[in-house]
DNA sequence: GAGTCACATGTAAGTCTTGACATGTCAATA
DNA sequence: TATTGACATGTCAAGACTTACATGTGACTC
């Protein structure tokens, strides 16, 4: 469902636009929030203009497909908008890594934290040059300050856990 | 592949248990981590256990099944939590909603996000809740942590989108 | 004794997602 | 002209995940 809302928003928001485009729009813009690969984009695009979500216009060429919004899935992405109930279905291996980290020993938690928090920090570094000046990012500065405010959230408690960690290791090796 | 990592890492920590258990054990405490209910975790049980990862022992009474980590599994999971590389699949309706938020006219685009807010502080409030005295988390003190930075980061990003969708209302009614 | 609730385990169908494979065009360049 | 690389579309198999269905026990209470 949310992949059709996410392409849905991607044709609303720049117009017609090819399963290739949309793939490459994917991967440069909604990269943070929502992720997925040219197979999976080219069947949902199928589908939804079997549901009349989409209408296709082949422009010869390459073989191209145009696709464009309709009426109805436009409709249809308002409403998904406006009336879905956030469902906060986290999945996120830090975030278990970051559970199960007791289970290691002081030397090893360390050196995973150090990792998780090199990956948040290029992470926001990525960020923060989309929302640099020349950056275009037609739609997205919400996500985006979402998607910054996140990554620091991230780095912050690699931080603050990196103390505790570290003071452990001290009275361990005082003891 | 995480969800043994979740499942090993709960048998590691707490010792033996059923799959039951471990269903509710996830419910609890590995909620806010990952997500798995039962019939997941009681087919995954079984494949485990063929792969020596875990053993099985029934406890007559109820047609209880105790599942206990074995060495192998032990392994395999600090293997996991030491090497494995934080891959940032992100996948969130809110951030979905967050990105396509300027497609809604002003009005609309403020309810939705009252609605984040509202659903990111229910959740900052169950965290905190576990983690206030009495409540015993055996592991996951860390993790707990990052949860509630990351719910403040969507609240406090809440705030500041409501301002400036609170500015744009203004700016539009003066035009 | 009947009903209900927490315990306890599963199966099956269907969807979502990934990764590997497969095909062909067009433009530039070596 | 041959090759490379970006363009452009797809299929298929396997794995991850959800939802609905299905079954049976033991303890307590009405």
């Amino acid at each position: 469902m949310s992949l059709r809302i996410a392409l849905l928003g991607l044709l609303d928001a720049t117009g017609p636009a090819s399963g290739y485009d949309l793939a490459k729009a994917f991967e440069k813009s909604l990269n943070h929030v929502w992720q997925a690969g040219h197979t999976q984009i080219y069947p949902e695009l199928v589908k939804m203009a079997e549901d009349g979500l989409v209408e296709v216009e082949s422009e010869g060429a390459r073989g191209r497909k145009i696709y464009a919004i309709t009426p109805e899935g436009a409709a249809r992405l308002h409403e998904w908008l406006v009336g879905h109930e956030p469902s906060v279905v986290i999945r996120s291996e830090t975030a278990l890594q970051a559970f199960l980290l007791s289970l290691l020993d002081v030397d090893d938690a360390i050196a995973v934290v150090r990792r998780i928090k090199a990956d948040a920090e290029s992470r926001l570094a990525g960020l923060e040059c989309l929302g640099s000046p020349g950056s275009e990012l037609f739609t997205g500065r919400f996500a985006l300050d979402l998607g910054l405010r996140q990554a620091r959230a991230m780095v912050d408690w690699a931080e603050a856990t990196l103390a505790v960690l570290g003071e452990r290791k001290a009275s361990l090796q005082g003891a």
